[in-house]
DNA sequence: CGTGATTTGTACGTATGTATC
DNA sequence: CGATACATACGTACAAATCAC
């Protein structure tokens, strides 16, 4: 592991253990560089990641002050919704594979991205259901030229577990869309509702390393369970809002 | 201005106006560093910039790669929703200042941030029209130590402005929850929906560069009209996921 | 298939600027 | 005003991934 990330799970262990308390100062980027025995631009580089991570603020002349981690350990930045809150408290979620199928490339997605209209794509629908209870329908379209299949064991689990560890897949970035839809016929039968109730649907594109697309995926969630949080820092020259 | 700043800013131009095409790549760092008369350094500043707006992905041993900037511009990461997509657009929205009063602090505040129940916090309800709907409905209660009053004709324009120009506050960073609610009577007559039908609340708590906190607000959005738009990297090191 | 050239990533050191106290 | 702390900038060296030959 490199130095700064090695600096920065010290750091952050300590921060969570109390031993750095929040509304305190960190030590000097001069002083930790002499504890860890390494540059200042090392020293910088971890506090970067943990102020990326909202454990600390820096303000310069003044000091790094440490958060309540506590307060913003849900909302960690961009992160999504209820399935990966269940996830990060590891309560478990029953998966269910509805459909497992070869397609076409869809037109909605052969219009947004640059993939041809004969290209195969394999259908997934899932349902994700906590304590008996369904809360979301997930459907994803996985290009095929990338995921040659999806095995249905994996499916059950994460399948992103399966595109980094057995496929080797490097995920870089995604873009996202939040809006509230009516639910159709397969999707309210899925989670249990009535035809045409509002749900929450987000739609993500996701993107590997070297800027291919690969996925599209349309998360349903039943309208009261859902919740999407988020940690966001006023960008440094721009007009960025919150 | 800095160095990294202005080259971050001939180089977002340059891909804007398609000097730069998307799908190929940049010059290399050290190419850009002679190019520039700099050091590497300020050039990966000026890079690191460039990804986190979307504008490129780079990639190790290879090089950065441009984006399609228009897929991303609107899901500039972080950011809100309908009303500031309105603003990015300059899509006038009439705004209306519904109360403007000074109040003690909410019970709900004072349970969740670091503010004495005795304190006084601005309270603030405005609507934002666009073509002669109102969509949203903005709730704000505003430290009164902090911002002493809010002039009528500002909170009608932006109170952000105010804050930063006339206040001269350094916003740094929120937190913000996304959720269906029930609408009470105040906000669906507001709205002009029907009492208990679903809207979109988004919570946030906002923090100055001190970390002092200074603001919450809920915005309530009408269900039909609401997007929600993210751009998010996958991290580095850890286990975040989309 | 390897090997060398290229490109980005990490790390260190130094000097100077700027904000805070 | 001086001391402290973070920010910028330059330069060097080497590591690791990628790519072309």
């Amino acid at each position: 592991m490199k130095k700064f990330e090695k600096i920065y799970l010290d750091i952050e262990q300590k921060i969570q253990q109390g031993q750095y308390q929040k509304d305190t100062y960190l030590p000097s980027e001069h002083q930790l560089a002499e504890q860890y025995q390494v540059s200042r631009e090392t020293i910088r580089k971890a506090l970067r990641l943990l102020e990326d991570h909202a454990y600390i603020q820096k303000k310069q002349g003044s000091g790094s002050i440490i958060l309540d981690y506590r307060r913003f350990s849900l909302p960690i930045s961009g992160l999504t919704s209820y399935k990966e809150l269940q996830d990060q408290q590891n309560i478990s979620a029953k998966t269910t594979v509805l459909v497992n199928e070869l397609v076409l490339c869809p037109q909605f997605l052969a219009d947004q991205e640059d993939v041809s209209d004969h290209e195969k794509f394999i259908h997934l629908i899932r349902t994700r259901e906590v304590q008996g209870e369904v809360l979301i329908v997930d459907e994803d379209y996985l290009r095929q030229q990338i995921i040659p299949e999806i095995p249905k064991d994996r499916a059950e689990i994460s399948i992103y577990q399966y595109f980094e560890e057995d496929l080797n897949l490097e995920i870089a970035y995604a873009s996202k869309e939040i809006m509230a839809k009516r639910a159709d016929e397969f999707i309210s039968q899925a989670l249990g509702i009535q035809e045409n109730d509002y749900v929450m649907a987000v739609r993500s594109n996701v993107y590997l390393e070297d800027t291919t697309f690969f996925q599209h995926t349309i998360s349903y969630h039943k309208l009261e369970k859902f919740r999407f949080y988020d940690f966001a820092r006023r960008k440094q020259i721009f007009n960025d809002k919150f």
